[in-house]
DNA sequence: CAGTGAGCGAGCTTCCGCTTGACTT
C-alpha cells in the first residue's frame, strides 16, 4: 500500500518525525531551499541568455517575473523527490510555518508537479503529539506569503545585483553591496568613525580604605566636593575632550587630587546616610540563535561559526532541538522536563511557581521553532551524556542545559546597600550587595563560566553601619581615569545589534560576518571586528549616493510591506515596480548616480586626525595610502582606521614613503630611488630605469630587490652575430634581438633566460596566441573536427577552429577526457569575438538580428551573432568615439587630466597655455594627452559593449 | 608625469535565506 509523503526541510528532522508518524508515512526532506534565482550567467538556460535581464534572473519588464533554476548540486535530490512523489498516496508539504518554508513548500509543489493530493502542515515543536496534531489539521499553501517571499528573494537580488556593480566602477572589482551586508559594514564604520573623533579626557578621583568602630574595613569612593558632584566619564564630550558645557561638575586634575588627599586622610568622617533596597533578578530566556552565538562567545571563545557548526552535530545527533531559531518558546514536554529536572537537582524552592514563558524579543521573528533546548521529554544532564561528546559539543550541551534549566527557576533575591560617608566637605560612598537566595543563579548567570564563583563575585559586603557612626580613615589614595571610546563591535555584539535592528536571520547571522570579511570590509584583530579602508570608501559611495538603502530602517520598513503582502492586503508587483522603477527607484537611482559619482571624491576618506595636515588618506587598486604632496606611502594592512595618528601618519612619509631613498650603489654610490609613475611603480638610478614586477610593491621594495631589477634590459648574448636582450616592456617580458622579439614566459625568466633558451625562442616561429601556439591536446571525433585544448592569455580554452569555449576555475585542462570535451563545446562553444570593423561576412541573420529592428539600416556586423549585445544605436561605421560620446566618461581621468581635455576641447585652448596654468611641462602635457586620449575612448567602448 | 617589441578566444565579479554533504590525500 502506498505511503504517504511528507516533506520537510532537515533531513534530521525527517528522521525524528518518521519515528513519531508510523509506517504509513514516509518522510523525507528538501534540505533547504530547491530552487533559486540563477547565481550567475552560468546557471541561465540558453533560452533566456540573451536577455537583457538574464544575468538578474529577473524579466522586470513583465512584473518582476523571476527565473528560477534548480542548482545543479540540488538536481540529484529533486530527482529523487519526484521519483518518490510518484509512488506516493498523497503528498505533505511540512516545511517551517514562516515566509521562507511557505515559499520552499510552493516550490516543491511547482517543480514535483504532484498527480496525488497534496496538503501543507506546519509544527512549532518537534513531539509526537505536536507532530499528530498538525498531520490532522492540514491547510492549503498560503500564496500571499509566498508573495512575500518572492517580494523579498526579488528586492535582494535587485539591490545586490544592481549596486554591486556601481562600487565596481567606482571603488574596485568583486567589491558588495546587499541589504544586509551593507547596514552591517555601516555599523561598523559608523563606529570606527565615532572613535576616530573621540577625544579622550583625564580625571581623577580620589579612593578611601575606611574602618568601622569594630575595625571592619570597607572601600568608598569620592563622589561630591563642597557640594558639588565629581565629574564621571559621562560628564565629558566625546568629540572635544572637554567637560560638557552644562555639567555642574567638580574636575580634579592630578594636583587637584593629590592635594585633596592631604587635606582629606586626617579627616574625620561620619557615616551621614544608610540604604538598604531589595532587589529580585528574573532568569534569562532560553536560548535562541543569536543569544547562543553571544553567550558561546563570551563563555566559551567560540566564534559565531564554531558555536553554529557544533549546535548543528548536536541537532543531528539528537542531543538539542533546532538550532536556527528566533523563539524563546519551549515546548510543553520541554517546561515539564525543565522543572523535573529543577526539582529534582536543585529542589522545590528553587523552582519558580508557575511556568515561566518568555515576550519575543527579536524584531520580526518569524516562530517557526521553538527556543534552543535539550531534545526530549527528559533533559539528560550535561554528566550523562559526557562521554558521548566531544568537547566543543559537550561545553554547548552543557550550556544550553543550564539556560534551560534556569529559566524555569526561582528569581534571585538580595538587598543592595549604599552608604554615605562625609569628612570635611567631601562625600564619599560605598555600595554592598548581598545575595539572600540564589535562585537561578546557582545554574546559570549570564557571561561567566562558574556560576559559583561568580556568585562570590557579585557579593560586596558591607560591614553594618548606622547613621552617626563615626569611620576612621584607614588609607587614602589618588586614581587616575581617562574616557574611553565606544567598544568595537565583536561577532557578537555585531550579531545583536543586527537582530535588535531586525536585519538578518537565525540562519544567516554567522555568514553575514563571513561575507564582509571575504570581501576585504572588515578584518579581526582578537575577538574586535575592525572595518577596513574598503569598507569607509564603500560606506561614503553608499551614504552620499545611495543613502535610502544603507538606513538602519530600511530592512524594518521593508518587513512592514512584506506584512502588508503576506497577509493580502499589499500586492507584492506593484511594490516591486515602486521599488525598481518609481521615480526615485533602484534604476533612476543608479543610472543618474553613476554619471555623478566621482572616484577621485570617493577613494579620499577623511580621517580627523590629520585634518590641517596637508595629509590625505586615498583608497587606491592596491589598498590604501597616504599622499603629502609629492609622498606617498602604502598604510600597513595591519593598521586600524582610529589608530593613525598624525604622528605615525608622518613618520611613515618621512621614511620617504613610497617613493623614497632606498640606498646608494655600493659601487658608484649613486641614489637608488623609488618612484609611482604615470606606468606604475619604478625604480631609478642615475638615467636607468627598470619597472618593479607584478609581484613587487613600492611598499617592500629593498636596495637589493631595486638593484637587482635594475640589471634588466640584460644582455642575454650574441646571436647570429646581434645582441639579444631581456627586457621588460609594455606587455610584459620579452627578448629582442635586432628587430625580431619574443615574448617570455614570466617576468623572473628576465634574470634566469639563457643564450640557448633564447635561440630556441627564436628558431621557433612569433607565437601568435589562438594560431600557431601548440595545443596542449586534440581530441578526434568520428563524427565531427577535431578540438584543440590550448593555453592562452587567459588561462586554457578549448577551439576547433571554428567555436572557442572557454575552462571555468577548477576545470583541469590536463584532465579533460574526449567526452567532457564534447560537452563543454557544446554547452559553451561560441565563435571567436570579431574584431572591431573586421566583421566576418558569414553572420548569417540570426534570431538576433531583431534587436536592432529600431535602426532599419542596421548593418550585418553589428547584429551578427558574434557581438550579440550591440545596442541599439550604432556605434558608427569607424567605431570611434566623438568628444560628446567621450565627454560623459571623464570621471575616469584624474584631477589634472580632466582640467586639461576640457580646457583644450570645451574651451579651446592651446597646450602651450593651459599646461602652465597646471604646472606642467608642455612636453609632459602633450603626453598626458595620450593617456587622457587611450583612456577616454576605453571607458566609451566598454560602456558601449556593456 | 620613466620608456617600451605585438596583437590578442575572455567572461565574471555581486544579493539573502533555506539546508547539508563532499573530489581525494
Amino acid at each position: 500500500m502506498a505511503k504517504t509523503l511528507v516533506i520537510v526541510e532537515s533531513p534530521a528532522k525527517a528522521k525524528t518525525i518518521e519515528k513519531y508518524l508510523g509506517k504509513d508515512y514516509q518522510v523525507e526532506s528538501s534540505i533547504g531551499h530547491i530552487r533559486d534565482l540563477p547565481n550567475s550567467a552560468s546557471e541561465v538556460p540558453e533560452q533566456f541568455k540573451q536577455k537583457p535581464w538574464a544575468s538578474l534572473g529577473i524579466d522586470v519588464e513583465h512584473d518582476f517575473k523571476p527565473l528560477y533554476v534548480v542548482p545543479s548540486e540540488k538536481k540529484k535530490h529533486v530527482a529523487k523527490l519526484k521519483a518518490l512523489v510518484k509512488e506516493a498516496r498523497e503528498v505533505v508539504l511540512a516545511t517551517d510555518d514562516d515566509r521562507e518554508g511557505e515559499s520552499i513548500a510552493w516550490h516543491l509543489f511547482q517543480e514535483l508537479k504532484p498527480k496525488v493530493p497534496v496538503k501543507r502542515m506546519v509544527f512549532h515543536e518537534i513531539t509526537p503529539e505536536a507532530i499528530r496534531n498538525a498531520i490532522q489539521h492540514p491547510r492549503q499553501i498560503d500564496e500571499n506569503l509566498v508573495h512575500a517571499q518572492e517580494a523579498r528573494r526579488v528586492l535582494d537580488r535587485l539591490y545586490g545585483y544592481e549596486v554591486s556593480p556601481v562600487l565596481w566602477r567606482k571603488v574596485a572589482p568583486k567589491l558588495s553591496a546587499g541589504r544586509v551586508q551593507s547596514v552591517a559594514t555601516r555599523l561598523l564604520v559608523e563606529r570606527e568613525r565615532e572613535r576616530m573623533r573621540f577625544r579622550s579626557a583625564e580625571f581623577w578621583s580620589l579612593e578611601g580604605l575606611f574602618r568601622t568602630l569594630k575595625e571592619e574595613g570597607f572601600t568608598a569612593a569620592l563622589i561630591e566636593v563642597g557640594g558639588v558632584r565629581l565629574a564621571t566619564g559621562k560628564d565629558f564630550d566625546a568629540l572635544t575632550g572637554e567637560l560638557k558645557p552644562d555639567a555642574k561638575v567638580v574636575l580634579l586634575k592630578q594636583a587637584d587630587a593629590e592635594q585633596l588627599l592631604q587635606r582629606l586622610k586626617a579627616a574625620q568622617f561620619t557615616v551621614i546616610s544608610t540604604e538598604e533596597r531589595p532587589f529580585t533578578q528574573k532568569p534569562y530566556a532560553p536560548f535562541i540563535t543569536s543569544s547562543l552565538q553571544q553567550e558561546g562567545s563570551r563563555k566559551l571563545g567560540f566564534n559565531a561559526q564554531r558555536t553554529m557548526r557544533t549546535a548543528q552535530r548536536l541537532y543531528e545527533n539528537g542531543y538539542i532541538t533546532y538550532m536556527r531559531t528566533d523563539s524563546t518558546t519551549l515546548s510543553k514536554e520541554a517546561m515539564e522536563a525543565a522543572r523535573k529536572q529543577v526539582r529534582q537537582m536543585y529542589g522545590d524552592e528553587y523552582l519558580h511557581p508557575t511556568p515561566r514563558t518568555y515576550d519575543k524579543k527579536a524584531k520580526n521573528a518569524q516562530e517557526a521553532h521553538e527556543a534552543i533546548r535539550p531534545a526530549g521529554s527528559r533533559f539528560r544532564t550535561p554528566q550523562e551524556v559526557r562521554g558521548e561528546l566531544s568537547d566543543d559539543e559537550f561545553k554547548l550541551y552543557d550550556l544550553i542545559w543550564k539556560r534551560t534549566v534556569a529559566s524555569q527557576m526561582a528569581d534571585a533575591r538580595g538587598r543592595r546597600m549604599q552608604v554615605r560617608l562625609q569628612g570635611l566637605d567631601a562625600i564619599f560612598s560605598a555600595s554592598g550587595k548581598t545575595i539572600d537566595f540564589p535562585g537561578f543563579l546557582r545554574a546559570y548567570v549570564e557571561g561567566s563560566d562558574d556560576p559559583e564563583a561568580a556568585l562570590e563575585d557579585r557579593e560586596v559586603i558591607l560591614p553594618p553601619m548606622q547613621k552617626g557612626d563615626s569611620v576612621r580613615v584607614k588609607d587614602m589614595r589618588t586614581r587616575e581615569h581617562h574616557t574611553q571610546p565606544p567598544a568595537r563591535y565583536t561577532e557578537a555584539s555585531l550579531v545583536q545589534a543586527l537582530e535588535a535592528a531586525g536585519i538578518g536571520r537565525p540562519s544567516t547571522y554567522a555568514s553575514i560576518i563571513s561575507t564582509i570579511q571575504d570581501r576585504g570590509y572588515v578584518f579581526k584583530r582578537g575577538t574586535a571586528l575592525i572595518p577596513t579602508w574598503t569598507a569607509f570608501a564603500t560606506q561614503a559611495l553608499l551614504e552620499n549616493h545611495f543613502s535610502r538603502l544603507v538606513d538602519y530602517n530600511f530592512t524594518a520598513r521593508m518587513e512592514e510591506d512584506l506584512d502588508e503582502i503576506a497577509g493580502g492586503r499589499k500586492e507584492h508587483v506593484p511594490y516591486l515596480q515602486d521599488f525598481y522603477f518609481g521615480d526615485e527607484g533602484l534604476k533612476s537611482q543608479i543610472q543618474t548616480q553613476m554619471d555623478q559619482i566621482d572616484p577621485r571624491a570617493i577613494s579620499l576618506i577623511p580621517v580627523p586626525a590629520l585634518v590641517g595636515s596637508e595629509i590625505e588618506v586615498r583608497l587606491g587598486k592596491f589598498g590604501a595610502y597616504m599622499k603629502k604632496g609629492e609622498v606617498s606611502a602604502t598604510l600597513p594592512n595591519d593598521i586600524a582606521p582610529d589608530e593613525l595618528t598624525l604622528q605615525q601618519a608622518e613618520e611613515l612619509l618621512s621614511k620617504g614613503g613610497d617613493e623614497g631613498i632606498l640606498g646608494q650603489d655600493p659601487v658608484t654610490g649613486q641614489d637608488v630611488v623609488a618612484k609611482a609613475g604615470r606606468y606604475g611603480p619604478y625604480v631609478q638610478m642615475g638615467e636607468k630605469t627598470a619597472s618593479l614586477f607584478p609581484t613587487d610593491s613600492l611598499s617592500a621594495m629593498t636596495l637589493e630587490r631595486a638593484m637587482q631589477l635594475l640589471t634588466i634590459p640584460r644582455l642575454v648574448g650574441t646571436l647570429d652575430g646581434e645582441e639579444v636582450w631581456a627586457m621588460n616592456g609594455r606587455y610584459g617580458p620579452y627578448l629582442k634581438k635586432g628587430k625580431d622579439n619574443r615574448t617570455l614566459p614570466g617576468h623572473e625568466s628576465l634574470f634566469t633566460v639563457t643564450v640557448e633558451q633564447a635561440q630556441a625562442l627564436f628558431a621557433a616561429p612569433k607565437s601568435r596566441m589562438g594560431q600557431s601556439a601548440a595545443p596542449l591536446k586534440i581530441f578526434e571525433y568520428p563524427d565531427r573536427t577535431p578540438i584543440q585544448v590550448k593555453v592562452g592569455r587567459f588561462g586554457p580554452y578549448l577551439t576547433d577552429g571554428e567555436n572557442n569555449a572557454y575552462l571555468r576555475n577548477g576545470e583541469d585542462a590536463h584532465s579533460l577526457t574526449a567526452e567532457k570535451t564534447r560537452e563543454l563545446m557544446a554547452e559553451r562553444g561560441k565563435p571567436p569575438k570579431a574584431r572591431a570593423g573586421k566583421a566576418t561576412k558569414k553572420a548569417a541573420p540570426s534570431k538576433t538580428s531583431k534587436t536592432s529592428k529600431t535602426s532599419g539600416k542596421a548593418p550585418a556586423k553589428a547584429a551578427s551573432k558574434a557581438a550579440p549585445k550591440t545596442v541599439a544605436k550604432p556605434a558608427g561605421e569607424t567605431q570611434k568615439a566623438e568628444w560628446k560620446d567621450l565627454k560623459s566618461h571623464l570621471n575616469v581621468l584624474s584631477d589634472t587630466e580632466r582640467q586639461l581635455i576640457v580646457a583644450l576641447r570645451e574651451e579651446n585652448k592651446k597646450a602651450e597655455d593651459v599646461a602652465p596654468e597646471l604646472g606642467l611641462e608642455v612636453k609632459k602635457a602633450k603626453g598626458m594627452m595620450l593617456q587622457i586620449s587611450k583612456k577616454l575612448q576605453e571607458a566609451w567602448r566598454k560602456a558601449v559593449s556593456a
